[in-house]
DNA sequence: GGCATCTATGGAACGTCGTTCCAATGCCTT
DNA sequence: AAGGCATTGGAACGACGTTCCATAGATGCC
């Protein structure tokens, strides 16, 4: 087994390496969400023990956050290609909530993450692009900090009640049963107690996720639109 | 049976009950943040052993939902008392907004804590409350649930993100400290990537928090009421 | 009263987790 | 060839959520 390579390292098993483990890392979340996470199976899935991986890593905090950040660095780069070819700024931030909205929805567990400390970073490239279009709105100078901060808020709002929901669905039911389920409940609720839930059940059965939310990025952007 | 006894309700230690165990939840969630909340912990506080707590509660999430469900549902009655005393629908939103932003202010664990799964019954009250608004803003049946659903989860967002920074701050730093810290870090990023979040570095600076948020609360409204 | 039964208790124990420690392994320079 | 140094991976530690069980105090039955 000589053939001493040289300097470039992919002659045997390629070493670990940061970037390694937070890949290893994201993978374990999607398939088994934020339970699933565990030094312990991070090292059998890299062929190694846990302490190696602290060599590359202070510790799990850090690689939630690493992994939150590859995540969502990669949905922006892609919605900022769609946004800045779409015309109107409107245009433009729908594409950028949608992107979020979508890397939310195929790894839930961002949802959760993105309500955490330490992931200021991914938070921070969110915020500037839609900054960005908001200032194209022509709203005044003085209310940039605060539009931009709403949206932000909504879509992580969206984006952590998404994630409860993956969470709390059964793997084995679909989204319409699971709607179906929650609309029904709904419906028998207190009278009294929960009218205007009673009134909008229907509503919640037949709504489609990324309309509702879509809408909502409208509704908003309206509102700042008005600040004119 | 009628010969019931109004035995002891102090004769010796008070029992464990649910209502006692969760009141010390709350209380070791309001002091040491999520991770102050064991069951050894709060065997300790309650003057027992772990086991005896299972007897009351099936396990720690039904004890968080149960913590947070307390909470919010103290915010939401105190949060209609002063909403239906005042008069406009808007001003109406704005009390309910701030009772749940007060709320989170005080408890940051239910940031993160609403933000997941099980907790569906808090979550439900808001709704409901803030749907009544929304009907009596005048807006078109259709749209209910939209409205309602956009200003639930902008509240949740901002939640989210102020649990997450009291989590961030030091605890030996004020919060005009650790603003202007992030601040200045805003201000010192790269001018070209994030040309906007520098631009607004000074408005994080000077900015209130239960203003901004409500600022954010108006925005969704005027977005609302632009559907009638 | 005596005995069985049920509710409720709390300490011990199990398995898993994040993390630390450290002896061993290679690779690089000299 | 040798020594230094970055890197590895398995063992061990303390804390956690949870289960188990032996028991105490009250209650039902005769």
């Amino acid at each position: 087994m000589a053939a001493s390579r040289a300097r470039r390292p992919e002659r045997r098993e390629e070493p670990l390496s940061r970037e390694r483990i937070v890949e290893a890392a994201i993978g374990l979340l999607d398939e088994s969400g934020e339970g699933g996470l565990t030094f312990r199976a991070l090292a059998r899935r890299l062929a190694t023990g846990p302490g190696a991986i602290y060599w590359h890593v202070t510790g799990k905090d850090e690689l939630l956050g690493a992994a939150t950040d590859a995540v969502v660095t990669g949905a922006m780069t892609a919605a900022t290609a769609t946004a800045t070819a779409g015309a109107t700024p409107r245009e433009a931030v729908r594409s950028l909530a949608v992107g979020v909205f979508d890397a939310i929805d195929a790894h839930p567990w961002i949802g959760t993450q993105l309500a955490r400390a330490p992931a200021q970073s991914p938070l921070l490239r969110i915020f500037e692009h839609l900054g960005r279009q908001v200032q194209a709105l022509g709203v005044p100078q003085a209310a940039h900090f605060t539009a931009a901060s709403a949206l932000l808020n909504y879509i992580l709002g969206v984006g952590g009640q998404n994630a409860a929901n993956a969470l709390e669905r059964r793997p084995d039911t679909t989204r319409a049963e699971f709607l179906d389920t929650v609309s029904t409940s709904w419906a028998n609720l207190d009278a009294d107690e929960y009218a205007f839930t009673r009134s909008v059940a229907d509503q919640l059965r037949d709504h489609d996720d990324r309309e509702e939310f879509l809408a909502g990025v409208d509704l908003i952007v309206a509102g700042i639109t008005a600040l004119r």
